[in-house]
DNA sequence: TACGCTATTTAACAAATGTTAAGAGTAATT
DNA sequence: AATTACTCTTAACATTTGTTAAATAGCGTA
């Protein structure tokens, strides 16, 4: 079986033999990083991308006031930081959540495999999907009840994760109250009390990090979920659609 | 003079004549836009992507409730849609606020520029910077107060602004106070008194569309506001830097 | 098992923001 | 100038969320 990546690319692009080589030889610095600790850091200048094979990493970043906002879970098959390729210094922090298995890759190592039109047609897939999931947690954090974002973010993930064969109707959500509450913008007391209502209503159960969804379509309904930002399945402009 | 959009992209990246040319040949269908018009919305299937030439746009999304959250702004030399070029649907709509001029742009045009490198480089520059403003936005909106909110996108407006020629130390803002709170997540009720607290701080005035700042190191100060994330200047990975 | 650390839970109260509604200003149109 | 429609402003009150602090539970280690 494929690894991740190539499992989340082919999703959205098809890819011949010689691309899943060219992918997969990028693989080739694996690390074990444990829990909690940095990738990359704001401000810093670094030379390669990270990839997250296994676990679960966030980007992060604090504000003057010195509150964290996490602004994406990287899951397995996600790149860190891709910015690094052609922007010279970070502006946000790279952290393991869960022990990660992650893989450094030379910023000229995509570089090259960005000359080859396939490859480089499923990375700008990876980096718009990236951006359209930025943009509805954008849509969560300011026009949704606090309620409703923590079941979003729940729904969010079931469909990720299932993307790259790790979930059917549960999974490992390897994070703190804390963290959940740095994700959709509110205090961890409030956190806790919004996640009480979701259990109370026999929506969700959460013990011993894992999360279970009792049924998607009510929790998607619930938190007024719409997939499509994920892009789910073979992409690029329908062939049936006329030019105007 | 160039166009806003070389202008900006020669700000991440150098672009030798024949770069030059290839951007300014994909400018051919230019429109006239009135405001407050839809030019792409959620669930369409384009094959072209927007560039606004000169006006005011935005990104935005309803939810499922029917309240807006604005995305983006959109303003002279940015790309509307750039994911439009490898995604079969629209997640969300672009609008322009102010009359606009628009250039309508085929995305196999797009195709046939990102075959040649130096292009392709100042593409990903532009998309990976977008990403990052997106990314600061959730930042503002999950973790500042409604007054800094507010600020802070003041003073990234006017940062873009000088990046493409269009302010000094004011601005046009052709916007309505109900646009700013779905820009910041706040009803427009909220949204006009943390207007009054800027006023009445003698932090900015505003009438007659145009915005004045009166000290942006204060604003800055104010609300937090680190440009970093607007990746001014040169990019490229730094020379300097070693490998690890 | 006991200890110490951390995360979770609960409560009481404070602050920020939302809602509704009404009045004032502004600009385009008759 | 009068009319209309829209935006802005203000007020009163409701609701959500934040803050602080303490109690409880859980978990790894001595």
């Amino acid at each position: 079986m494929d690894n991740a990546l190539v499992r989340k690319l082919e999703g959205y692009t098809p890819l011949d033999a010689e691309d899943k080589r060219l992918l997969n030889s990028v693989i080739r610095d694996i690390r074990q990083v444990p829990a909690h600790t940095d990738l990359a850091t704001e401000d810093e200048k670094p030379t390669s991308v990270h990839l997250v094979l296994d676990g679960f990493a966030c980007r992060y970043k604090f504000t003057a006031e010195g509150n964290r906002q996490i602004m994406a879970y990287l899951l397995p098959g996600d790149f860190c930081d891709m910015h690094v390729v052609v922007l010279k210094q970070m502006d946000h922090s790279i952290a393991t959540i869960s022990p990660c298995t992650v893989v450094d890759i030379p910023r000229e190592s995509i570089l090259e495999r960005l000359q080859r039109p396939t490859l480089s047609l499923a990375l700008w897939c990876a980096a718009l999907v990236d951006a359209a999931v930025l943009r509805e947690w954008l849509v969560n954090v300011g026009q949704r009840r606090a309620a409703q974002r923590l079941a979003h973010v729940l729904c969010e993930l079931l469909l990720r994760l299932r993307i790259v064969g790790l979930a059917e109707n549960s999974y490992d959500l390897p994070l703190s109250q804390t963290d959940l509450a740095d994700t959709i913008g509110v205090s961890n007391v409030h956190l806790n009390r919004v996640l009480q209502e979701l259990r109370r209503e026999d929506l969700i159960s959460w013990k011993h990090e894992i999360l279970a969804i009792k049924d998607i379509d009510q929790l998607m309904k619930y938190s007024g979920f719409n997939p499509n930002y994920l892009h789910i399945g073979r992409q690029g402009a329908d062939p049936a659609a006329k030019p105007r």
